[in-house]
DNA sequence: CTATGTATGTAATATCGTAACAGGTCAAGA
DNA sequence: TCTTGACCTGTTACGATATTACATACATAG
């Protein structure tokens, strides 16, 4: 279906790929989300969401708190927080609680289950597409009469450049 | 397969039941997992597996410091995060991420995907079997040429007795 | 203009987690 | 026996992550 020349795709994230039309296109998609759904995103906010676009990788909230203060906006804790927050609630950015950090939806305004792989060599992180996932995850929780409202899927393991890598110099 | 009567089960989390000799019960295997990897159960860290077992939540590294503090144990971080650390990396007990906490594992040995069922209401943490899940992670980080190594698979939602108490409440 | 809701900034503090080092135990081996 | 080395426990000190409370600014509706 998806065509990897034009569309932005899962499978990028562990890719060589032009990132700059990647994260331009995802940013462009996150806006048009957030003014679907009347959410104001403010220039902090939005600055927040280029900072977790510029790399396939997961920030904690001090390292952006570092950048937004560098651009001129508040150096404390709650600025950093308040606008993660706001990307996190209206599903611009997600939280990956393996690592304590924060990373941006690829797929803003699609309503999907996230499962992050988080390479342990590179520290890559990708958003792999976990509608299956989530399937199965409702029923595990179904036959113990569980509904499940909020998951997080997270792996931890090698992507497919760093078990490349591994392979020759274990080789 | 397995009798509720004799059996501990994962549906017994959120379910009335005989939890003294669930705890107990598990601890035993516990021991005898331990036993069979040679790793050493010592005082503090059978202890701090004791208190996990005490009811089926998760508890911060910190609560169960205080805990060992009382019965004569180290009062300072390291002490319980090297207890529960031996547990974990020994398949004793489970780090529940979302909560930044930590849970008696209750299949020791088993080599089992845990999947945990939190219940935004009352606390209650559940660890269901998750093979099909992970069946589902896998095949989706394959797609992507990823190999998973571990996995944090977390929910958070209602539990059966939650669910029931607010359709009451709303009804 | 003024009231109201929302967004931002800051100080202070709470919570979670680790590095580094000191002593104690115990068993293998000189 | 004495020593060595592995492992366990304890303590100090610190680093990293996250929130509460309050003050300020800014929009826009009445
Ligand atoms: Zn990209
Ligand atoms: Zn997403
Ligand atoms: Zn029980
Ligand atoms: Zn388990």
């Amino acid at each position: 279906m998806s065509n990897p020349e034009t569309d932005p795709d899962a499978t990028l994230a562990f890719a060589r790929h032009d990132h700059a039309h990647c994260a331009c296109d995802t940013l462009a998609r996150a806006e048009a989300e957030a003014l679907r759904r009347g959410a104001r995103l403010t220039p902090v906010r939005k600055r927040a969401l280029e900072i977790l676009l510029e790399a396939h990788r997961a920030m904690g909230a001090y390292e952006v708190l570092d950048r937004l203060a560098a651009d001129g906006f508040g150096n404390q804790p709650p600025v950093a927080y308040r606008a993660l927050e706001f990307l996190v609630d209206n599903g611009l950015a997600h939280r990956v609680r393996r690592l304590n950090a924060f990373a941006a939806c690829m797929h803003p305004g699609e309503d999907h289950a996230p499962v992050f792989l988080i390479c342990r060599v590179c520290d890559a992180v990708a958003e792999a597409p976990g509608a299956a996932v989530r399937v199965a995850l409702d029923q595990a929780a179904a036959d113990l009469g569980f509904a499940v409202e909020r998951a997080n899927i997270e792996a931890l393991g090698l992507c497919p450049a760093c078990a490349g890598a591994d392979q020759n110099a274990t080789a």
